[in-house]
DNA sequence: CTCTTGACTGAGG
DNA sequence: GCCTCAGCCAAGA
């Protein structure tokens, strides 16, 4: 399929699916990958639509390793959860050593 | 078309 | 290292 046809919406979630268990990413290193360093904020934004398809976007935070984004996971510490659940350790809403689950799509890919 | 909103980031103090 | 400010840009009203 031709990239072009896809919106950038669709495109963060082709990346999204395409960190490893166990890892996580940053909004910044999706965007730079996508050719849209600055865009940060847009993949955040389009992960709005990520629901009910299957992006784990659980595994993505800001590049503090904070999730910021767990007010869209229902409200609770679900985004937690399954992040623990997958190995990855974290700690009021921060992911210990992250550096060591950073996941760069710019360099893993 | 203009204006607002944001799951962000980098620079400066 | 933390806090604050400004820039970034796509989508929706």
């Amino acid at each position: 399929m031709k990239p072009e046809t896809l919106n950038f919406f669709d495109k963060v979630y082709e990346v999204a699916r395409l960190i490893p268990y166990g890892r996580v990413t940053s909004y910044g290193a999706i965007a730079k990958y996508l050719g849209a360093a600055r865009s940060s904020r847009m993949v955040g934004y389009a992960m709005n639509g990520s629901h009910g398809k299957d992006v784990p976007a659980h595994r993505v935070v800001n590049r503090k390793g904070l999730l910021t984004g767990k007010h869209h996971f229902g409200g609770t510490n679900i985004m937690q959860q399954l992040l623990e659940s997958e190995g990855v350790e974290v700690e009021e809403l921060q992911v210990k050593n992250f550096e060591t689950y950073f996941w760069d799509p710019v360099k893993e890919l």
